[in-house]
Formats: C-alpha cells, sequence, structure tokens
DNA sequence: CATGAATGAGTTTTCATTCAT
DNA sequence: GATGAATGAAAACTCATTCAT
C-alpha cells in the first residue's frame, strides 16, 4: 500500500499490542507499561505517539473499526453483493456477518470491553454509534428491497441486535447453549420473517 | 423475612451504594471510599464487613439477581401466570421482561458493566450465567407449551439474546433508533415467529 | 495554644519539613517524597492531609507568615511601643526587622525562593502582596507620627524595599560586603532621612 | 566584532529563545524543546551546541550580562559621563539605573528567577556577584569623588539594594504601590542622603 | 550539521488495605 | 462496632539526554 510514515507504523504496531492486550485484561487495568511491553517498545515511545491513554485507545477503536470495514468493503465487492437477488444477499450478507463479526469471539470480546467504556465515555460512545449505524444502514439497504424504507430500518437495527445479543452469549454462555444452532436456525428463517413482516 | 442479622443489614446498604455509584462511574474507578460515602458509613466498615472489594462486587450481584428474580417471581405469582393459556403467557411474560429489564437503563447499564467485569472474571462470570440460565429456562417453559424442549430452549435463548441486544442499543443509540417501537414490534410477531418454526 | 486536632499537628509538622527542605533545594525540585522523608512520615500522609503539592506550599506560606507575624505582635506588645516616642519606636521596630528578618539567613534564603514562585503564581503572588502591605502599613503607621500619611507610605515602602535588597546581598554577597555595617549605618540615619523628607 | 562562527550565532539564538521562555515560565518548568521551539530548532541541536541544559543557563546569564554591561557602557561613553561632575554624573547614572534596569520589568522578573536559582546553583551565583561587584563599583566611583572609598562602597552598595528592592516591587506589587514616584522621590534625595554621610 | 526516534529515571497522585484507638 | 490515620504498591505522564540515520 505504498509508503507509510513511521509515526503511523508505530501508532499501529501500538493499536495491535492493545489488541493483544485487550484479550487479557480490561482496558482499566491494561498500563501503559503492558501495552509497550507487548508492543516490544519502550513505554516512553507510547507517549511520543500518543498524547494518553486515552489516545490510544480513540487511535485503536478507530483502527479497528477501520479493519472491519475494509474487510467488509472488499469481501463484499468481490462477490459482487449489489447485483445478487434479494434471498442470495440476504444470505450471503448475513452468512458473513455471523462467521466474521458475531461468532469471532475476540472481537466479541473486544466490543463487550468497548461497549462498557461508551457507557461513561462520550468519545467511545461516538464510535460506537458510528459503527453500529453503518451497520444497520448497511443491512437496510438490502432488506429495503423487498420492504419499506421505515420497516427496514427496523428489521436491520433488530436484527443487528439479535446478533450482538447472540455475541454476547458466545462469549457468556460458551459450551453451555449452542450458540452455533441458533444462529443457524435463524439465518435460515430471517428471510421468512422479513416477508411476514411486509404484510 | 424475619429478622436479619446488622451484618446483613450493612452489606445491602453497601450493596445499595454501589448499585447508585455504578450508575455514575465503572466499578474500576468506584473507589472503596466513594461506596462508603454513598452508604453513609465510614470507608474501613467496608473492610469489616467484606474481605475485599472484589467480595462487595460478588455480594452486589447477588443482591441485584436475587432482586430482579423476586421481583419476577412475585408478579409471576400474582398474575397466576402458571394457569393462562399460552399466547396470553407468552405475551404477558415478554411485556414484564421488556419493561421491567430490557427497557430499565438502569438495569441496561448495570449488565452492560457486569458483561465486562464477567469477561476477565470467572466468578462474576459463573453468576451471570446463571442468570440467564434461569431467565432462558424460565421463558423456554413457557414457549415449551407449544414445541418441544429443545426447539423451546433454542428459541428462548435467541429471544432474550435479542433483547439483551435491543438492551445494549437502548443505551447506545438511544434517541437515535425508535427502541421502543422495535420491541413493540417484535412483541406482536414473536408468537407467530415461534409458531412458524414449529414446522 | 489548648489542643489543636491531629490533622492540624500533621499538617504543621508538613510545612515545617518542607521549611527544611527549602534550605536545600528549590521547591520546584523538592519532591512529595523528599519532604515526607523530612517529615518522617509516609509519602502517601501527604496527600492524606493535602489535595496536592501546591496546597502544601500554600499551607506553608500561610504558617510561615503567621509565625512571622505572631513573633512581631507579640515582641511589639511586649515592648509596649504603641506608647513610646516616633525615634524610640522607629529604632526599636526598625531593629526587631533587620535582626529578625532582613539578617535572618534562613527567611531570606526562603523569601527569594516565595519571590520567584509568586513571578508564576497567583495564589503565591497574592500572599506575598498581602505580607508587604502589612508590612510597609505597620512601619508606616510610626512613620506617619512625624509627616503626613501618604509620605509615610512612600517611604515605608522605600525602607522595606531597601530591606529586602540588603536580604538578597545578605545571601548573594555574604562575606564580599559588609551587610551588617551597612545595615548598622543606615538604622542610624533613616530618622534623619525621614525627617528631612518632610521638608 | 567581525565573524563570529556558526556555533556562537547559533548559541546566542538559543540564549535569546530561552529568554523569551523565561518570560513565561520558570527555568525549571522550561523544557528543552520549549527553548528549542523558541529558538526555530530541533531540540537535539540544543545538546550539539551545550553539554546540557545547565550549560545553556550558563551561557544564557553571560549573555544577559555583557549585553547588560556594552550597552552601559556605550551610553556611559557617549555621555562623557567621566568627564562630568559629581552630581551631574550621579543623576545621569541614577536615571540610566532606574530606568533601563530597575523599571524594566522583563528584566526585573528575570533576575528574579535568577537569584532564585543562584541560591541552590554556585556558578550561577558567581555571575550574580561578578554582576553585583562590577554594578557596585562602578557607583562607588562616581559617589567616590564626594568622599572616602570605604564609605562610597557602603553607599553604593545602599542604594543598588534599594534600587534592587524596588525593582523586586515593580514585580510584586504593580498597581498597588506608586513605585515610580518612590524612585523619583528618591533619585531628587539621594545626592543629599550622600553627602549627609559624609558628616 | 540536522532530525526525531528512543530511552529510562523520576515525579505526582491514587487507592485498597490494615490497624491502633 | 466505628473511625480515620497510615502504608506502600502501582499508575500515568514528563523530560533531559543519547544516537542512528
Amino acid at each position: 500500500m505504498g509508503r507509510r510514515s513511521l509515526k503511523n507504523i508505530r501508532q499501529e504496531e501500538i493499536a495491535r499490542a492493545l489488541y493483544r492486550c485487550l484479550l487479557k485484561k480490561p482496558f482499566s487495568k491494561t498500563t501503559i507499561k503492558d501495552i509497550a511491553k507487548e508492543a516490544g517498545v519502550n513505554h516512553g515511545m507510547l507517549h511520543y505517539y500518543f498524547k494518553s491513554k486515552e489516545e490510544i485507545l480513540l487511535y485503536f477503536l478507530d483502527w479497528v473499526v477501520a479493519i472491519q470495514l475494509s474487510g467488509f468493503r472488499q469481501w463484499y465487492k468481490s462477490r459482487h453483493v449489489d447485483n445478487l437477488p434479494f434471498e442470495k444477499a440476504l444470505t450471503l450478507v448475513l452468512n458473513y456477518t455471523t462467521k466474521k463479526i458475531t461468532l469471532n469471539e475476540d472481537l466479541a470480546k473486544l466490543f463487550i470491553e468497548i461497549w462498557e467504556i461508551a457507557l461513561y465515555n462520550k468519545t467511545v460512545k461516538k464510535k460506537l454509534q458510528y459503527v453500529y449505524h453503518a451497520w444497520i444502514d448497511q443491512l437496510a439497504i438490502i432488506i429495503g428491497k423487498e420492504t419499506n424504507e421505515k420497516i427496514a430500518n427496523l428489521l436491520s437495527a433488530a436484527t443487528i441486535a439479535f446478533l450482538e445479543g447472540m455475541s454476547l452469549f458466545s462469549i457468556m454462555l460458551r459450551g453451555k447453549y449452542p450458540i452455533n444452532t441458533i444462529i443457524d436456525y435463524f439465518e435460515k428463517r430471517i428471510e421468512t420473517i422479513i416477508k411476514m413482516n411486509i404484510m
């Protein structure tokens, strides 16, 4: 992807290190030195590239979101989802979402952490709202092919709420409930539910 | 329920204080002194009644869960839900759940906090699993009247996942999406979805 | 006088410790731990009794000023300066001032430090202004017995400026100039200068 | 005079930058990067031209003193003060001193800062002593025309102490006391005081 | 010469926990 | 039981200094 400045490289390394840290500890218990150690750099460096611990978090969030978004867009293009008929497009997108996002345990953990931070941090909350907006809008476009916009939005939000709930359960109830089965079950019926709701 | 020891009274006061604290700050930023102040007792006392800050949290969790459970059970009995026909029982229970739990913003905030703590704390995770077990089982009993047990469990878990997702959205997307409308919409259709899934 | 709270006792001990520290190092290089060590207490204590390092400084300033003021007032009363004739009162007060303040090397050092802090710290500056106000006013009252108020104020301020300059020199030029001789010389002539200025 | 090395030019630029910095912050809070930024050079360069932060300060002091001294000497020559009668010379020199030094607020601030540093730094103290020596000697030469050397030195030191005290007051009591009036008042009487002291 | 990345010692501050009274 | 004084480990952050390029 061409040349990036050392600053960008380092900042991303630090974001990547924070990612690994958050799989072990909550952000509040992750110290600057933890992140530095994980990144293999001196802890003073983190303050050279970021003004504060919170700045690292904010950069990290943007980085994670950008990666997910770009991953999704690349896949979306490569499968020509735009040109597919409603049923096919819906199935494909839901499948991508559940496999790559909902059931990605690292991501699920990460998002639970982010939810909590967002509770008391407006900037983080805004970023999270942006993500859900984008996600709901994207799915609403597909659903909107078979129903009116208002209902499509409503169904899209409901579907994603359900998937986020399942994502939560995949972490909290792992091994206790057949998360995958439940998701499969609903993937197969969501099309019907959507069409049912037209009436 | 008869006499309770002073210790029990104090412990509950402290749990209640923690509840109020958690509406303002995450647990990690809530200090022993914050809780003590909110409870109107000396902070040294907290270590007299509890071994550590974590013990307060664990007691608090049990207390919150017990309150919710007893509230539900009392309501359940008073409405004789056990004797109602399937449709009526389902409607009533879902209505209670959405109004008292899903859309209770204080509780929603609290649970996001608890989810996060559970990520990295096995004891908290176990308590949370117990709560979801109890909840899913309860709903599954009602749904089970119209379908087989396995499917009932699956549908119950899915419904509660959806409600937890909506609870999350009610906090994160408040004002941006018509949370209440979405929930109303689905309350009206869940019966159909359940019956549909029998086939 | 009578009973003082432990808090007051500790705060004063800390102020006293800071006093000793400032004879060795500037405030900016004096660490919280230095003060704690000098006071013989744990450094956490300093934050128990004071909100911040600056708060210690402010308390310290009030404490130093109060001590000097009370020392002066006690002496003033015990010598019945109020009832003495102009010449006697002036001589006595100047003598007290030069011996106890101007040529008190610890105090001189301390005040140079305070001057510097006051340069960039408004609260400290205000406290310092209060001290000089009180001092100038006090001397002006005595001088005012022989001249009009405006001139008395002017002469008082000039005298104290001279003494502060000598105080500075006593630290900076110790051993190089006969500070004591200069002060003696002027103590003897200030009366004449004052009277001369009436004309 | 003539060509100066790049090193010298840069060093002076850095000294000039430190001067501007010290009008905003004490030396202890002025960082190497602050100075570098003010000088418009890379902060690494400061360590190329100076061994340490303290070395910058020492160079800076010499630079300030040299500027003041050369300014004074130039003025002194241009006015042929050496050839003037006692009264005229005294008046002129005092006037120059009060206007250019005592009441120069930037310089006054700077010197308060230097006094404080000198308290705990022998090298700085030595430089300061040199300045006061030179200044006192210079004035003593003029005063000495009307009195014996010992008394002249004494009166010179006293006068400069007074001026330094007024300089302090001009910063600390600005707006609260009529500093200029006091100085005017004494400029007019110092000649009389000097002559009075002969007797 | 010039840059800015990197280091690490040192600073203030917070806070759970202990304990004497 | 209750109080609040005391401890000390650990946190975020700063900054003079070094050094590879």
